[in-house]
DNA sequence: GGACGGAACATCTCTAGACATCTCCAGCGA
DNA sequence: TCGCTGGAGATGTCTAGAGATGTTCCGTCC
């Protein structure tokens, strides 16, 4: 029935950063300051901590400390981004940075793999036909944020710019046009989970930051998919944007 | 230099989960069975487990033992429930259950509040003025699956069935258009991270569950937003679907 | 056949201490 | 002034045990 003591810590500590006492950045009380305020043993100050760790709201660094986490985001505006229409104005909920920093590449892979199974069903190929894989990391002031894996029919764009690492000007949509396979649909799906050790590691991810999947389907005019693009995206550094008319 | 080993023991556990070993549902080796196989202390085994939880892999069950978690989700089509158009075939990447299983409201609450700073920035109100509050949860088979806080002007909606638990046919958007503020146009917001205590209650969420964020805007013609909707959504239970021309 | 009780077993909480490893900063030396 | 080196202090890992609490299941009793 009692609220474990860790909960409790836990609580304090929360309600101690929402009343402002601790800002973003600041230090939280370590765990030899909770043992003697609350005359608890070490594991379980480090289980309220952890508390706080895993809800994404303090990072620990060893050595030093643990502090609160702070909230960045990046907008990503999956529709204008496409097309080239604008609404404009409409104030937006959560506060932007005015500035639209830079997202560069970072990593970039460009191979012909056999279609997982997953691919080939939506590209309309059969298991383990070749597919032309772009695999790209990005980076925004030296930190990772985005993996993105992009898949087309490797007979479709055999020879074409989208096989080498610089697609050139428009991007692969555009070469795809070229090829008379013009994207003029897309479909974006978007899912979240904790992330993989892999994904952890790729994105340097602190513990607690959830990360978003974003899966994109590029169809043609007669609905045939030509491009699925599966992005990994860290939760903590993006805000996903769709703007469309009823 | 040397791993851990409580994450060497988690990682055995996802390997032989991957391996299929473990199936949905199954249940994994427990505490005392981990410490007499690797040959370490009880805590250190729970810190094994403790890996899997928080990503998010399997959920512990008090007195039962620790489970592999299942996945599946909800189909959420943002764009499609608004307007009416269909562009039909092109397969998902992820596998759908065929059926559309039917997500109902569960708990009402209707009232009248000061507007949150957020919330009055967007709507175009001063700081505390009245806001009619519509805040909804939605059930799934049992399970919370999703909390919907909508925010209208109450001068805007005053008197009308937008302020009484049942709107009628069509919802709030068929009473905003009688009333002359058709929504023509919509923004979602989409973020994610880890949930606060109150939205794992609410939402009965397992440990290592993200939450998807979606902020809904709707404006009318003249560009000026009437609604704000502020939804909360079990990571585990939903997919976002985006669906928009080029 | 059904209800109840209890034992076995599971996870959860917490203690007290040990050693490892990393960070930060002050102080020393070139 | 610059750079290196300690050392203090912080978190990370791990042990060995104890009691609390919830679940499961089987045998007994009605």
């Amino acid at each position: 029935m009692t609220e474990p003591k860790y909960q409790r810590i836990a609580a304090t500590l929360k309600a101690a950063i929402a009343e402002g006492e601790y800002g973003p950045g600041d230090r939280l009380p370590g765990e030899n300051d909770l043992m003697a305020a609350h005359g608890v043993a070490r594991m379980t100050a480090r289980q309220a901590l952890g508390v706080l760790q895993s809800e994404g709201i303090a990072e620990a660094r060893k050595g030093a400390g643990v502090f609160v986490r702070t909230f960045h985001p990046l907008r990503r505006r999956g529709i204008q981004r496409l097309t080239r229409e604008a609404w404009g104005s409409g104030r937006s909920v959560w506060s932007v940075d005015a500035t639209d920093r830079d997202v560069v590449v970072d990593q970039i892979r460009v191979g012909e793999e056999p279609a997982a199974e997953h691919i080939a069903r939506v590209l309309g190929l059969v298991a383990d036909e070749p597919v032309c894989v772009r695999d790209r990391r990005f980076v925004l002031d030296g930190k990772p944020v985005l993996l993105s894996t992009s898949s087309l029919p490797a007979g479709l764009v055999a020879g074409s710019p989208i096989t080498r690492p610089d697609t050139g000007p428009g991007g692969i949509y555009a070469r795809l046009a070229e090829l008379g396979h013009e994207p003029v649909h897309f479909r974006e799906e978007v899912r979240s989970r904790m992330p993989t050790s892999d994904e952890t590691a790729r994105l340097a991810l602190p513990g607690g930051t959830p990360v978003l999947l974003v899966c994109r389907t590029a169809f043609t005019q007669d609905g045939s998919a030509v491009e699925v693009n599966e992005m990994v995206l860290d939760a903590n550094s993006y805000i996903l944007e769709y703007d469309f008319d009823a």
